[in-house]
DNA sequence: TTCCTGTGATGCCGCGTGAGTATCAGTTCC
DNA sequence: GGAACTGATACTCACGCGGCATCACAGGAA
């Protein structure tokens, strides 16, 4: 049976050689390989067969390394290098030293509990890299279910199957409005008071079950509201409330760090109630990786 | 007897488990690696043993490759790129298509023949690097005989065992002088008119030979020269001349660019006559590399 | 259901080949 | 002229790669 291969050599041929090339004596160099010297002969003369290149010259006055020998040494000496960190790479990787977890989350978690989340993790998992993107509910949910997703943090508004989760955050909406709007004056508010006010809410596709209970709140209060802007991420939201624009809805929580422009006011009364999870896929067992990012998050969830 | 050995897999494990995660097919990939299956399963299961990680989960429908597998093939793909271009490397080292010369040469190599030769050398030859380092004749001929030198450009003095040389020009010197001289007015010049003038030389130890030529030159011419500075390398002596410093001697072909501060004479009667040549080891046949340089080297010469 | 197809894993066996020991061929010393 | 090196060569042996045959299991079609 004929051998096709393609490769002429092995690693045994280079590591081999390369020990030559070091010690520049095949006796020495055999017996730290813990070969015998003939063997080690062989396999440098294969090596040298197999490249059809001479690269070690043998003189009874030693070995030397010829042109041809030290273009390979230059070669291969960091692919050797690499192959030989691969085994504790792994090792790490399936320890959850290294690697990366990529992570969704909404304008709110990223507003709330996601920094201090990072900060955390990083401290204790300098080698995992955290790939963050802000996407909405409606998308995170199928991509934790379909396994694209490793782990999000979202709004549920509905069951969701094959997602396992955590609730970070449970709060009642207040309002956000600019300083300059009339009812700015009052401590608090009603949902009844904002008929005329303008608002700005996500696109209801990105969670539709939170705009319906929004507007249903509305409606029980006897109001129909206006919706002057649907924006997405939400930063942009609330750049609109400072632009005068509207006013939005927002949780205590999200409102420690306001411009002046802009101030929080809780609600009296029926008001929209967030609910912040982490959610991650129910399917597998969560990487390394992944299960410390998990473990901290909750961690710091459940010490607030 | 133990098998010791730092690698606890070979470059076929690589090769193969490769294949697989391409392929996302066993049989396929056997077929590709013209292997058959079981051994191809073998092959991968011994990998993942010796690298104690899932490399890839075999499922019912299909294969898929974990992110132990993943950081894996990341690693190893350049490596196995590298390794596969390594014999087309070696080809072209040994063909004289890549590699590098070291080059030594003197101040008159460079103002005459060795700009054009390197210009042709880079045109027929561009994946050879040339190094090139100045030094004087004394330092160039041990190092060419010990091996440590490849090729040289020097002035030849006595015989010189263990160099093969060729000569590439022989010129009587002429007499470079700051055009503020008074001598200067002249056409041409005697050795004898220069007694009273200061010279700008080598260092003796640099090429004694030829030092005592001139020395002896200027003898039989019945004068004493003086001595005023021993300068190296050459472009700071003729830096000296322009300062007025002094006069040094100089070959014709020497004399094709130079400032207007200094003029040229050629000597009548007796003088010292340069000889450049150009040398290479003796001992081994020149590499592929050194080989393509003293062709164009030496084929430029003869066709001047 | 039942059979067929196709997956990767397993059992077993032959042979190639890597590595062992013993030895050779050529030096460089004393 | 031997002694003590060097690396290369000649054997033998056994480990393990890869071959074939087969198994276990899943999915699809009748």
């Amino acid at each position: 049976m004929p051998r096709e291969y393609q490769f002429p050599f092995e690693l045994r041929h280079l590591v081999y050689f390369r020990e030559v090339a070091r010690q520049l004596h095949f006796r020495r160099a055999a017996e730290t390989l813990a070969i015998a010297q003939p063997a080690l002969s062989r396999a440098v003369a294969q090596l040298e067969t197999a490249l059809d290149a001479d690269l070690l010259n043998r003189t009874r006055r030693g070995v030397e390394v010829t042109p041809a020998g030290r273009l390979l040494l230059e070669r291969i000496e960091p692919l050797l290098r690499g192959l030989a960190a691969l085994p504790a790479e792994l090792q790490a990787l399936a320890g959850g030293q290294i690697g990366h977890v990529r992570v969704a989350f909404t304008g709110l978690a990223m507003a709330t509990v996601l920094p201090r989340i990072l900060r955390e993790f990083h401290r204790g998992h300098p080698g995992i890299r955290v790939e963050l993107s802000e996407s909405p509910t409606s998308v995170q949910v199928p991509a934790l279910q379909s396994g694209d997703l490793a782990c999000g943090f979202f709004h549920p508004d509905a069951p969701t199957p094959g997602i396992r989760t955590r609730l970070l955050l449970r709060e009642r909406n207040g309002v956000l409005l600019p300083t300059a709007h009339a009812l700015a004056q009052r401590a608090a508010l009603r949902l009844s008071d904002l008929a005329a006010t303008p608002f700005v809410l996500f696109p209801r596709t990105h969670n539709p079950g939170f705009y319906d209970r929004i507007l249903s709140a509305f409606a029980s209060a006897g109001v129909t509201p206006r919706i002057a802007e649907e924006v997405w991420p939400r930063a942009n939201g609330i750049g609109l409330v400072r632009a005068g624009l509207g006013a939005t809805f927002m949780t205590p929580s999200e409102a420690q760090h306001l411009p002046p422009e802009v101030g929080f006011r809780p609600l009296r009364g029926p008001a929209p109630e967030s609910r912040l999870v982490i959610g991650w896929s129910g399917a597998a067992e969560p990487g390394p990786a992944l299960a410390a990012f998990l473990a901290v998050a909750t961690a710091s969830a459940s010490r607030r």
